[in-house]
DNA sequence: AATGAATGAGACTTCATTCAT
DNA sequence: TATGAATGAAGTCTCATTCAT
């Protein structure tokens, strides 16, 4: 019906103006810090006046629980495509879904510093993001475990392990904390590698380190 | 002298101030972040008078390189007390006296965002703290690696790895993921584990993953 | 069409404003300093709030540019009406115009000053707006000269006397130095006739004074 | 007597102090302007501490006061050296002891522009030295013109024209109007033929200018 | 629905003045 | 008497938010 239509487009342009918004509000609230961004500075990367994001979002916090809610959504997607992977590569993808970009690896810091002061943040970077990844690591884990391919460890505190180290080298890329001439995968294989077999020199085993 | 001890006491003083001033500003700093937290209100904790934090700080920026610097001081004097330690103390002592306080932990939280922000900090925090953990543990690796305790891997990157996962897992822990009933220590030796003897059944070694 | 005469509008408007704040700054700097104006009481004199007026100037030293380069311009204009005029006539006209309002005096005297301590201020008063007279003084000058109305004094200097004694009258009447009951026409009258005739007595001259 | 020495000694060291105090406050004052100059940097400029400086003046104001004192004093006692000298060689010395260092013509723009905005500046400024130089310059017009020497033009506004001129030369100096190459002498020389001659060239008297 | 000028609360910072030592 | 740390009032400027057009 040409109603519903009406409707229908109408909604599409407001979809794609809170789009447009949240992408610029991503962009600078990344590269500057929440506080230290102006909604003029992000109207005008969105090429709209400050009133018209105002129209949009009630305040300039809403537009950074919007951020961080599209992440979320975009970490459900990506969830959602890496089901039929393997353990290896599940990690892989994800992590580089997550942080090879300059773009996530900056929201990844935004996100991290702001859950811990607003609690819409938290809900949908920990929670909605965050947690999904830790739990889907988690079932994997176990099974691996259960089919005995993994030695028996604690799944929770070994996915937890995982994620901490892939968002410490987020973390560490991001400071500019050099990594020599690696390259990402180069890195994701030797930390893989350690993971799975170990530091210790299995001829020498049992000696104290 | 008379002149001597007066000039010390005034030292002390202006010292002390200074030291009581930085202790308020790493307080409200590390809980409300650089932006939010306001020169009154650290005043106010510090218990003198804005005009009084002035006199000791001409800037608010100022004041968070002043908790920068004390910072990278008490990581430096932490290394000086570690290097007695087997590799595995050293490792958990490091880890412990950066994030097991929840003071510390905000305090990582804090420069790990500001870092990107500010030179000065990104100097005191990541070149003269970070670093030097990172070379300390690169150093160890590498002894361990040529007495054959260790496989060949490359100890530059397994030295970042190590400080990326406790940093990844103080991160989580501010963030509020529960890590369930593990205690610190469970979980510093589980980590360990891991790390020295990987995740792969060896019964079952070289299955697909 | 419709989008001319809209942006026409906001630009008539805002020119308005830019107008209005102004000649409030003019008036509180003229009557209280720079210095000891505050942006508070321009705003209120302007009917504004304090948050408008910095919409319309970064800075309170724009503002103070801003009254500069009005002044400089009102000058020009000034300059160009009185390039028909007798000698005599021009100098008495722009003088006026300088010096005769207590407004355009109190303005003098702030230029005076803070042409020293600014640079742009300097830029605008001493060469967009003093230099300009003293030039249109000089090629006067010059050109009597050179039809023998007057003696080949140098010109340039005596441009500069003029200016300087007519800056120097507006100052002491700033400071309140009473001219007894002299009008501003007799006392324009009788420097005048001093400056051509000078005072020695011609029936004894070369008398020494 | 003892007694009455110390006294004395003690109020030699108080005047010192506060000469020491002036001539500082007297530089930066005459430097920065009243409002941006700080009692702190006229204390180190002093070489004591700030609170000394309030020991010796209860107000920053009343240190401005007692620059424009002792200015008055300086110019009084000039006034007192100049009573023998000749018309020209009066004029010439007052002028050059006013203008001819930076510090003196510093001092001026000061006084011009402070004594407008307080009334002791204004008493010592305006009514202790310029109008006690004025008043000297009419007295002696009025000889000169009772003794037929000069023609009878109204002695007390030529004077103050002979002030004027020689503040306004002051200023333009000030401003960094260039004079060419004019030394002050020759300057001065010119000055007083016009003053004495008139511009009018005699051969062609009484054509319009 | 879009605009952007207006608002005003609140931030950082300065500095004359006070006062304990 | 000299000191300089402490004070707090007041100033400039920023910016999220509102609102008339």
């Amino acid at each position: 019906m040409l109603e519903t239509e009406t409707t229908t487009r109408r909604e599409r342009r407001i979809a794609a103006r809170k789009a447009q918004l949240l992408d610029a509000a991503a962009q600078v609230f990344s590269h500057k810090g929440y506080e230290k961004a102006t909604t003029k500075e992000i109207a005008e990367l969105a090429d709209v006046s400050e009133g018209t994001l105002f129209n949009y979002f009630a305040t300039k916090r809403e537009l950074l629980i919007g951020v961080a809610k599209a992440y979320a959504d975009e970490v459900a997607a990506d969830i959602e495509s890496v089901q039929g992977e393997t353990f290896e590569d599940m990690l892989a993808q994800l992590a580089a879904n997550r942080f090879r970009r300059g773009r996530e690896r900056r929201l990844f810091m935004l996100f991290l510093y702001e859950s811990r002061l607003n609690a819409d943040v938290h809900q949908y970077y920990v929670e909605e993001a965050l947690h999904r990844i830790i739990d889907v690591l988690e079932q994997r884990l176990t099974a691996l475990i259960d089919a005995g391919v993994m030695r028996p460890v604690d799944p929770a505190l070994t996915a937890r392990m995982m994620s901490a180290t892939t968002m410490g080298f987020a973390a560490l890329f991001e400071l500019g904390v050099s990594m020599g001439t690696t390259s990402p995968e180069t890195l994701g294989a030797a930390v893989t590698d350690i993971h799975l077999n170990g530091l210790r020199n299995q001829n020498g085993a049992n000696q104290d380190v």
